[in-house]
DNA sequence: GAACGAGTAAGAACGCTGTTCAGTAAAGCA
DNA sequence: TGCTTTACTGAACAGCGTTCTTACTCGTTC
C-alpha cells in the first residue's frame, strides 16, 4: 500500500496512527462499551454479543482480553472504586464520615443503570479493593466500635446501600416501560394502590404508606443509613471512661 | 361417562385413578418440580426446561399454567410465607420477637439453596404477602418506632436477612465445586488468605479477620440483628415519659 | 530485507436459554 | 355419539455465553 523507500509526508505522520481505523482493544476499552450497553440496555440486555457491536467487533475478540463475562462484571464493579477515597478516620467525625462514605457509595452506583445489582453480586476481596475495605475498617476502629462488630458493620454498611440504590432502581424500571413516568406519577400511583387497602384489615400499611412514599429517597436512605449509625454508636464506649 | 347411581365395581375402582398415568399438572406441582431443581442445580440451573422434564412434560406446557419465569419465581418466593405468622405484638417483646422473625426468615430461607437470591429480587406487595408486611409493621409500631422510622425498617430487616443468607450461600458454592470441603475447611482457607496481608497496610484487615472468620454465621447473623435492632430501639420513646 | 513467531480479530459452530404457535389427543358435556 | 373445550406436544425463533479454527498483522530476529 505504502511506498517503503518514501519518507512519510508530515501531513501522513500526523495522519499514519488514526488512520488505522483499528483502534487496539483494550480490557479499558471493552469496559468503556460495556458501560455505554449497560445505561442504553441494563443489565439483562447487557450481553457480551451487544458489547461487541458496540466496538464494532466480533464477539471472540472480547475473549481475548476478559476471561468471561463474570470478569466483565467484575472490572465493571472495580470501576465503582475509581478515585474513592476514604477520608483520614477522625473518632471526632466518625459518624459524618460514613454517611459521607455511604452517600458517596449511593451516587457512584447511581450513575449507571443497575449498577447496584452488579454490585450486590460482587465480594470486596480483590486485592485492589482490599485498600478500600480497609480503610472502611480503619473508620469503625478507630471510631471506637468492637472489633467483632466492626466485622460485620462494613458488610451490612454495603449490603444496605447496596440494596437500596437497586430497589430505587426496580421501581424506576417497573414504571418507565411504557410512559416514562416521573417519579411523582409514581407516588400518584402508589399512594391509590396503598389507599384502596381495607382499612380495617391493613391499619398499619395505611398509617405509613404515606410516610413510605411521600418521603423522598435522599431523606428514606439517611434515615435508614441513621439507624445502623445509632445501632453501632450503641457499642462505642466513651474514650475517658472504663474499658 | 359414569352412571350417577350405580356404585362403581371394585376392579374399575382399582384401575381408574392410577389408570389415566398422567397427573393434571397444577401450578402447585410445577413449584414443587422447581424446587427439586433449585436445590439440585441452584438458581442458575434452573431453567423451564429443566422443570419440565422434571415432571416429564414438555416445556410449552408449563406456559399453560404461568405466564413466565418470572412468575414461576414469584410463586416460589410465595412459598416462603407460607404457615409464617407472625406473633401478636406485644411492646415489652417486641425485640425478641422481631430476632425470631428474622431467624425464622433466615431458616426459611436456607431451606432451598439459593433461595435468599430469588427472595432479593422479588417485592412482597402482591395482596398476599401485604398481610405479612402488615404484622411486621404492627410489631414495630407497636414497640413505638415512630413511623418514619417503621416505614422503612421493614425493608432494611428484609434486605439485611437476604443479604446476609446470599452471602452464605456464595461461600458455600465457591467452595463446594470441587470438594465440597466443610465449613472448617473454608475458615483455614480464609485465613492463611488474611493471614497473608502485609501488615502494614492491611493492621485493620488483620485485626478483625480473625473474628470475621472464627465466629460462626449463626453468631454473626445475630450480632448484625442486634446492630439494627439498636438502632430502632434508639428511636423509642419510654411510654410514660414526654409525648 | 526476509522469515518467523506471537498476538489479535473474524466467523462459524455448539449447546443452552425463554417464549410462541400450530397441531393433536384427551376429557367433559349435550 | 358427536362436539367443544381444555391440556399437552413438537417444532421453531431469536438470543445467549463460550470455544475453536482460520486469517492476518505486527514486532522481532536471523
Amino acid at each position: 500500500m505504502t511506498e517503503p523507500d518514501m519518507p512519510t509526508p508530515p501531513w501522513e505522520r500526523a495522519r499514519r496512527r488514526p488512520a488505522r481505523v483499528r483502534v487496539p482493544l483494550t480490557r479499558e476499552r471493552i469496559v468503556d462499551a460495556a458501560f455505554v450497553v449497560l445505561d442504553q440496555e441494563g443489565l439483562d440486555g447487557l450481553s457480551m454479543r451487544r458489547v461487541a457491536s458496540e466496538l464494532g467487533v466480533a464477539v471472540s475478540a472480547l475473549y481475548a482480553h476478559v476471561d468471561n463475562k463474570g470478569e466483565l462484571l467484575e472490572l465493571m464493579y472495580h470501576r465503582l472504586f475509581d478515585g474513592f477515597e476514604l477520608p483520614e478516620p477522625d473518632p471526632e467525625l466518625w459518624q459524618e464520615q460514613l454517611k459521607d462514605f455511604a452517600r458517596e457509595s449511593r451516587a457512584r452506583l447511581q450513575r449507571h443503570r443497575d449498577m447496584a445489582r452488579i454490585s450486590m453480586g460482587q465480594v470486596p476481596f480483590t486485592p485492589e479493593l482490599l485498600r478500600h475495605v480497609e480503610r472502611l475498617l480503619a473508620l469503625l476502629r478507630t471510631a471506637g466500635v468492637p472489633d467483632r462488630v466492626a466485622a460485620i458493620a462494613g458488610d451490612m454498611l454495603s449490603t444496605y446501600i447496596d440494596g437500596f440504590v437497586a430497589e430505587e432502581g426496580v421501581w424506576q424500571e417497573r414504571y418507565q416501560g411504557e410512559d416514562t413516568k416521573s417519579w411523582s406519577e409514581i407516588r400518584e400511583d402508589m399512594k391509590e394502590y396503598f389507599g384502596a387497602l381495607p382499612p380495617d384489615r391493613f391499619p398499619n400499611m395505611l398509617a405509613v404508606a404515606n410516610l413510605m412514599v411521600d418521603e423522598t429517597n435522599d431523606y428514606r436512605f439517611d434515615l435508614g443509613l441513621d439507624i445502623i449509625l445509632r445501632g453501632l454508636a450503641s457499642y462505642v464506649k466513651e474514650p475517658p471512661d472504663a474499658s
